[in-house]
DNA sequence: GAGTGGTCTAGACCACTGT
DNA sequence: CAGTGGTCTAGACCACTCC
């Protein structure tokens, strides 16, 4: 009757995200503690609990020392999402991928940008415009603004030859960073760059990356419209 | 000087994340083997094999048996998102939540259904609209399909009392699904619907949630414009 | 205080793959 | 075939929290 391999944590987990799925196991109940399925499926307690917090991460499960392991009560509410790396997403399309610097300007920080980076009014930044093509049909736009108070050597790169974000991730390390994404309405401008109509729902991913001294760079991509972001639950 | 804790699985792995960001290690190097790493962190080489799979599973190491472990040449390209349950993100916001059912009617499934849905045109289908609110705002408006001929039990349920999404939840167990982010452009109905302008644009999550038998339920949901999904790198 | 999960250890064997 | 990561074990102790 069983078919997946308990003897490994990886079968286990298969056998207890069966017994959610089927509603052995419902939403909200107390499911046996690690000793208890380590007799059953005869390994090691160390093994079920490989399973079980691989189980939790994913939101399966919801686990508190003293008061056991619980089924969630939103199944997998977490989705590990891909972020893409252009060049291979446009190439596994069987598409030839091309890059474009549109525009490179050095500029201060308005007072959007001085939200949006944590710099003062002040800051020296470098403007990069950029389109990536996907064989003849434009696929992201993009704008990214580099702090050049903390990264002085941008200044003298030439990203014609290497687009920002494989210089930055090569040259420069970073401690943290966000992402956010979202939906907005093509501009009049965006839209002639990705070939597109004016209006028309772009999806939106914006990046920041920072060290202790500060935001290194921010970069939006508006991608063509059409594109569709997409993982297993 | 060294401020984390490297006596434990997660001081190694903040350790080795520092090295990474740092630069002190840089992408594509191989970084020691785990014994070597045991030796120098003083633990057993299980710790590190647990600092060193986190690490992996988020996509900052490449590891391979035999030829090592390589800082990833793009690190950080995985996030983990939580997908939002709708109440409690509201309520997370400080503001009232309130769901209206809209509409619900049985149905066949059109070309686009079948498709979504891999469905037949003789399908037999419940079909809700509903809106989610944030105080007196519409936050999302929400279309759903389900499967009668799999759930034929949804055909007697009141789904203005208790949300597709709640039932579905505690009372039909699935084995997948799938979800996808996009972004369209407001049609008029949908801007009339979330009190928006026409051709605004969207933040649009989709998903299916299946069972050996079939697709049970199809949703999509339509965010207010303005929506961001956040996470952290 | 007692029982749960969280973690560590030391050792072992296996699976894969580069040379 | 040798060396790396992948996994398992049995036992131990700790941390938390419900009763």
């Amino acid at each position: 009757m069983k078919l997946t391999n308990t003897t490994n944590w990886q079968g286990i987990q298969a056998e207890v995200l069966a017994r959610i799925r089927k509603g052995k196991w419902k939403p909200g109940a107390l499911i046996p503690g690690e000793s208890e399925l380590s007799v059953e499926f005869g390994c090691a307690r160390a093994t079920v609990n490989r399973a079980l917090q691989g189980l939790a991460e994913l939101g399966y499960l919801d686990r508190k020392r003293r008061a056991g392991t619980r089924v969630s009560l939103n199944p997998a509410r977490k989705v590990t999402l891909e972020i893409p790396v252009l060049r291979l997403e446009i190439e596994g399309k069987g598409l030839v991928y091309r890059y474009e610097l549109l525009d490179q300007v050095r500029c201060k920080a308005d007072s959007k940008l001085m939200h949006l980076m944590r710099v003062p009014a002040t800051a020296r930044l470098l403007h990069l415009k950029s389109l990536h093509f996907a064989g003849c049909q434009p696929y992201v736009f993009e704008e990214r603004w580099i702090h050049l108070n903390i990264i002085p050597q941008a200044a003298k790169v030439d990203f014609e030859k290497q687009s920002a974000n494989e210089w930055l991730i090569t040259n420069v390390p970073f401690e943290a960073g966000d992402i956010t994404l979202s939906a907005i309405a093509a501009t009049v401008q965006q839209a002639k760059r990705l070939e597109c109509q004016s209006r028309d729902g772009l999806f939106m991913v914006e990046r920041s990356t920072w060290t202790q001294r500060g935001v290194i760079t921010y970069v939006r991509q508006f991608f063509a419209p059409g594109y569709r972001m997409h993982a297993q639950l």
